[in-house]
RNA sequence: GCCCACUUAGUUCAGCGGUAGAACGCUCGCUUCACACGCGAGAAGUCAGAAGUUCAAGUCUUCUAGUGGGCACCA
């Protein structure tokens, strides 16, 4: 067989995904096991015009291994794909084409033309995350694809909306909202990020009173505002202003007079204890003047210019020049009373980073309460149950606790047009389509509302809306098969905006929880330790890592890194599971290099009693790795299962038993003159194919471990193997072209675990080491031959001879003297291993009789410090008495080890004199 | 202001009540017939600080400091 001498990850990515979604191995279709029990997962819906970043990158991975896993197991897996409109990202970028290609407006071209180009956009642009999903590796069901426009999908939109409104949990009202003025849109809370700004400026500005030469001060951060002020409020218990409650202002730059309010919202202490109310323009303010009846002056236009109500001085401006000249208007009225430097958190526009104005603002809302209480119930039994649940179940708690209603108007195109149409007298008619809305307006002079519903309205409805559910058909197969979905890989940022309101709207339209358990990743920083950012530079594309360490590197090492917590960029790492597919690839062209006659066979694993210790060590770690894995894996603690694979295969597999067995498996040099690379006049025994048998049969049974992790990789080699058929699938794959992927996933037998031979070969493996140790030290050439003398019991006796000949091979020696003690020159280098045998090493001319000393002495210091450790806790009476039995029997176990090894570490100290 | 998480080898991180671990880096030695993306042997940590609980504490509790995050407030 010929194979590469390194693994070069293109060519094994090329070929295989394109067959194993031609062949359908993807869908649930292809179990064909009619009781199969059903996992699934929905994506998280990449936003359309998205690429994949890392973010994607490890979520889609961990889903991926979940999900390859199951479908190896024998459920009837599914995972399906699909991404959002994207609302305002979309819409953006085609105004952007529009403008430059054409120089027009959306308002030039029409809503229907611009909806066109919107979906064209969509048609073009829209499959860059999809193909680079299949690059990734994603066993996603693409014939179930979505996409929250799709017809079904926007059905389930217009039902669930109407259904809340008719029901009294959607309302349409005058509130004050965050507006995003670059997008001219409403955004909800979620969508508005506070960011501080230490270069804010506290303005205090001087009110005169009517009829009285007095004025009174407010501090604002927003002068701009004062245009629209509609009062003056203070506390009615502040005695400095109990004379001017009911006076009023002759409010400058306006000719308005505005009245000074008592209210209990003012808090005497903060500034100058007296607060200007501008009802349209701030929260607080909006409830002062609910309060008291307080006329509300809207001053900005939608694009933060100011409007005629700010008069004929500042039509035109924009907010912050606006703001400039309020100030120096003040100045020259000499009734700036001081500007104070005043460090203040700013909302921003969460995509654009445009500062939000709070204004007042006819939207629709679903009202919050009784929504909130369905996902809140359940998240009082633990459901979704999060992973980790430290913080995310405290978080997520404590903010539905504290909701509020949620804005879900957005005055753009692109998007879910909200099924409400307004006769001429402005009456409003919610219906799922336009006659219903005519049969209840008696009319068909109707205008359907002009705004969309946030994306995040429709991905609400992702974990049912996907399955086929859309108000008119209730019930689907997919619906009652793979819902509740069994788990959500997700990132923190979103647990919010969509892990939330998925739990409330599945529970409340098909009666189900959205998913069972929530995973929630932690995020890869860049370098600096900051999110990865375009505007930061720090970022790391994943796409790159693809190219240049490979689809199956980027995999395993992503899975390696998901602890949950967050995790810094670091450059190096990745290279070690590059490292890793080399490995694994040369392991196998080892293997093969020496495989004729040679089959996959499971049976050859069942051992009977009789084979090498080598062999049963083996068998052993192979099954305990496999159990663990599995634990691991049904804990979501991806980083333990990749650490248990690693080492399994690179350590025990590979350092190990390849080793042990070389010499068995390759083909000598003994049938006299046979030209060493004429194999073929060289023939196989019995004994050497069995052993061939079993190495590529463990090495097929790592492979499927590590196939959902590194799933091209794994596939491309075990196509190499001897003999692979589909007769290798999992029962439920029996009709299905091979393919690793649906081979059964390795349970691990716990009966094939040897204690007794893992601890006979740890002898093996010391052995060894403390030779090579003392090679390494004493400096002695590889070439140089040596004679190993050890001194021990009956049983260590039969352990090492049975394995002379590769502890003679691994040790570079070419005797092995094994016998009850020792009788060796003085100049010898010696050792102790665990259970009491003594070593020593004939070094005749070679020994350098203080480095010797020096070594020996390191040792001996080395068990000195933990045999003082140990003897202070037997020497504590507390210990002895309190401490469970086995633990002082195991302490003392360990002093009487150390105890012996020290005692013949130093009589051989003093034998050197 | 309230709440939460994190602080372990040079670096990035595991471990979370009973002998401090991994990878990378570092030192020394190897063209050993799968692999130099390799092989062998090493060095390297008062587990942020303080107090407490316990026979026993990176591991549990409290406090302190630093870092990061969430929520509220922001006239």
């Amino acid at each position: 067989m010929e194979i590469a001498k390194a693994y070069n990850p293109k060519e094994a990515e090329e070929s295989h995904y394109q067959r194993w979604e031609k062949l359908g191995f993807f869908s649930p279709e292809i179990n064909e096991n009619p009781n199969a029990t059903p996992y699934s997962i929905v994506i998280p819906p990449p936003n359309v015009t998205g690429s994949l970043h890392m973010g994607h990158a490890l979520q889609h991975t961990l889903m991926d291994v979940l999900i390859r896993r199951k479908r190896m197991q024998g459920f009837k897996t599914l995972w399906l794909p699909g991404t959002d409109h994207a609302g305002i990202s979309v819409q953006r970028k085609v105004v952007e084409q529009l403008r430059k290609d054409e120089n027009k407006s959306p308002l030039d071209i029409g809503r229907e033309e611009f909806l066109r180009r919107c979906w064209k956009w969509k048609e073009d642009y829209g499959n860059t995350i999809t193909e680079q999903m299949r690059r990734e590796g994603a066993s996603v069901d693409w014939t179930r694809q979505r996409f929250t426009m799709d017809e079904s999908l926007s059905r389930a939109v217009r039902e669930v909306f109407c259904t809340l409104y008719e029901e009294g949990w959607i309302y349409r009202g005058l509130r004050i909202v965050n507006w995003c003025p670059k997008d001219k849109t409403v955004l909800s809370d979620l969508e508005v990020k506070e960011e501080s700004k230490k270069d804010g400026k506290l303005t205090y500005l001087k009110y005169p009173i009517k009829d009285s030469d007095r004025t009174i001060t407010v501090a604002t951060t927003r002068p701009e505002t004062m245009l629209g002020d509609t009062a003056v409020a203070v506390n009615p218990k502040d005695e400095r202003y109990q004379d001017l409650i009911g006076k009023m202002i002759a409010l400058p730059l306006t000719n308005r007079e505005i009245p000074i309010i008592a209210d209990e919202y003012v808090e005497s202490k903060f500034g100058t204890g007296a607060v200007k109310i501008t009802p349209a323009h701030d929260p607080n303010d909006y409830q002062v003047g609910e309060r008291h009846n307080l006329p509300q002056i809207l001053v900005m236009n939608d694009d933060a210019t100011m409007n005629a109500n700010a008069g004929a001085e500042f039509e035109g401006l924009d907010r912050f020049k606006a703001r400039e000249k309020v100030v120096e208007d003040f100045e020259k009225l000499g009734l700036l009373e001081k500007v104070e430097d005043y460090e203040i958190s700013l909302p921003t526009c969460e995509r654009c980073k445009t500062i939000v104005e709070p204004i007042l603002s006819e939207q629709w809302f679903v009202k919050m309460d009784e929504m909130r209480d369905l996902a809140l119930d359940l998240a009082k039994q633990n459901t979704p149950k999060f992973s980790p649940e430290v913080p995310h179940a405290k978080v997520y708690t404590n903010w539905l606790e504290n909701l509020k209603d949620w804005t879900i108007s957005r005055q753009l195109w692109w998007g879910h047009q909200i099924p409400a149409w307004y006769d001429e007298g402005g009456n409003v008619f919610v219906a799922r389509t336009y006659e219903e809305a005519k049969d209840q307006a008696k009319t068909d002079k109707l205008i359907q509302d002009n705004d969309v519903l946030d994306t995040w309205f429709s991905s609400a409805l992702w974990a049912f809306s996907t399955f086929g559910w859309n108000g008119e058909i209730t019930e689907t197969e997919d619906l009652n098969t793979f819902s509740p979905t069994d788990v959500l890989v997700t990132g923190r940022d979103i647990i919010f905006l969509w892990v939330s309101r998925m739990m409330m709207t599945t529970k409340k339209f098909v009666n189900k929880v959205a998913f069972k358990d929530v995973i929630v990743t932690g995020t890869v920083l860049g370098k600096d330790g900051k999110p990865m950012s375009k505007s930061r530079g720090n970022g790391v594309d994943p796409l790159d890592l693809f190219d240049k360490m490979g689809v199956d590197a980027t995999r395993i090492y992503l899975a390696s890194i998901a602890t949950g917590a967050d995790i810094r960029w670091n450059d190096t790492l990745i290279e070690t599971y590059r490292n890793f597919a080399n490995k694994i690839w040369n392991a196998t062209r080892f293997c093969l290099m020496n495989s004729e006659g040679a089959t996959v066979d499971h049976q050859s694993l069942m051992l009977d009693g009789n084979d090498s210790i080598a062999d049963k060590w083996i068998v052993s770690r192979l099954n305990k790795t496999a159990i663990d894995v599995n634990k691991a894996l049904d804990k979501y603690e991806f980083h333990t299962a990749v650490s248990l694979l690693y080492h399994f295969f690179w350590d025990d597999f590979c350092d190990w038993y390849i080793e042990l067995v070389k010499d068995e498996i390759t083909f000598t040099d003994e049938s006299a003159d046979a030209d060493e690379d004429d194999l073929s006049v060289l023939k196989e025994s019995a004994p050497q194919i069995e052993a061939r048998t079993r190495i590529i049969t463990i090495l097929e049974t790592a492979l499927r471990m590590l196939h959902p992790f590194m799933p091209y990789l794994t596939e491309e080699l075990w196509f190499k193997l001897p003999n692979v058929s589909n007769a290798l699938h999992h029962e439920s794959y029996k009709s299905a072209e091979a393919t690793i992927m649906l081979t059964n996933f390795p349970n691990g037998d716990a009966s094939a675990i040897d204690e007794k031979a893992e601890s006979e070969m740890q002898s093996v493996i010391e052995l060894i080491s403390k030779v090579r140790n003392i090679r390494a030290e004493m400096q002695i050439k590889p070439s140089d031959r040596i004679a190993i003398h050890v001194a021990c019991d009956r049983n260590f006796q039969r352990i090492f001879t049975e394995n002379k000949a590769q502890i003679l091979k691994l040790a570079r020696a070419d005797k092995l003297n094994l016998s009850n003690s020792l009788d060796v020159p003085k100049a010898s280098a010696k050792a102790v291993i665990t259970g009491g045998a003594e070593i020593a090493i004939p070094l005749e001319g070679l020994i350098d009789f203080e480095q010797e000393r020096n070594r020996l002495q390191n040792q001996i210091n080395k068990l000195d410090t933990e045999l003082q450790r140990l003897n202070g806790q037997l020497g504590n009476a507390n210990f002895v008495e309190r401490a469970p039995a086995e633990k002082v029997q195991e302490i003392r176990d360990r002093v009487a080890e150390i105890e012996t090894q020290i005692k013949a570490l130093k009589l051989n100290l003093e034998a050197l004199g």
